[in-house]
DNA sequence: AGAAACCCTAAAGTGGCTACAAGGTCAAGC
DNA sequence: GCTTGACCTTGTAGCCACTTTAGGGTTTCT
């Protein structure tokens, strides 16, 4: 298979299979005599994997960690549910800041209901007055 | 006002205040016969204004908008008025994304009960077996 | 034979900062 | 007057997961 049917099976495109090569998450495949990657099902399969873990935002590291336990298929999968379990809770915290956002935008939003001058258009007014606190930094990486 | 000065009335580091310089959010303030920069009341409004925008995860591209709107005050504000109205749709749309993505995991989570070993493990089994679909660039710079 | 479609590498760009390196300035205390 | 430490300056590199671009080589179709 060269890279682009392995793409298209994957439903990505060539740049990003050879990304995950250079970060380490797909392994180098065989050469054909003119330099072009020569994949073989397996590679499918940890691509496929790959892009499904992606398709749920988890990390380059968090993928790799799975990956490796799936090199150890006997060993007990505590740490996989585990990994899942700190995954949903990334997740979980920032459905609650974008809630919490929404809201905010919300009652922003309602301050002008009607166009005016932007000098009296309470958005702006609401903006400028509004309390400047500190951006704390939020233990999820989808954001 | 020194940047330092300046910093802690915005709640932010003076780094940030630098990088706003160059975004060219933040206008080049006088200097001191050191070369440090001194700022004036508006640049802290300015400033203020900014970090709360980006406490309501704007762009810089929506609040370079919206400062431009403020140095036009006897403008109408419905411009001010959409532009709130379309990342409010932002916004929408990743939270939308994430409780399918919570849904998902949840799902995912489910499939395995109790630990065994990593090739019988249903999250592994799972993630394997998933249709892998294309992902679609979502409409929103938030995630 | 020529064109289109594919493949290769390497480097730079994205956004919104953060961190670091290597220096210059200033106020306080000894 | 001299040191200590806190502050300021510029410039550069790093973060993440790609995407884009530049500049070439190969294969396949017509």
């Amino acid at each position: 298979m060269k890279i682009g049917e392995l793409a298209r099976a994957a439903n990505c495109g060539t740049e990003t299979i050879r990304f995950y090569e250079k970060e380490g998450l797909l392994p180098e495949p065989l050469r054909t005599e003119a330099n072009y990657r020569s994949y073989e099902q397996q590679h499918l399969e940890r691509l496929r994997f790959i892009r499904n873990c992606r398709s749920l935002d988890m990390t380059h590291d968090e993928i790799r960690s799975l990956l490796a336990y799936i090199d150890r298929p006997h060993d007990n999968c505590g740490p996989v549910n585990a990994l899942l379990d700190e995954h949903i809770n990334h997740v979980n915290v920032r459905l609650a800041e974008l809630k919490r956002l929404r809201d905010q935008l919300s009652t922003l939003r309602r301050r002008c209901a009607n166009p005016q001058a932007v000098e009296d258009c309470g958005i702006i007014l609401g903006l400028v007055a509004m309390p400047t606190r500190e951006k704390m930094p939020s233990d999820t990486h989808l954001g």
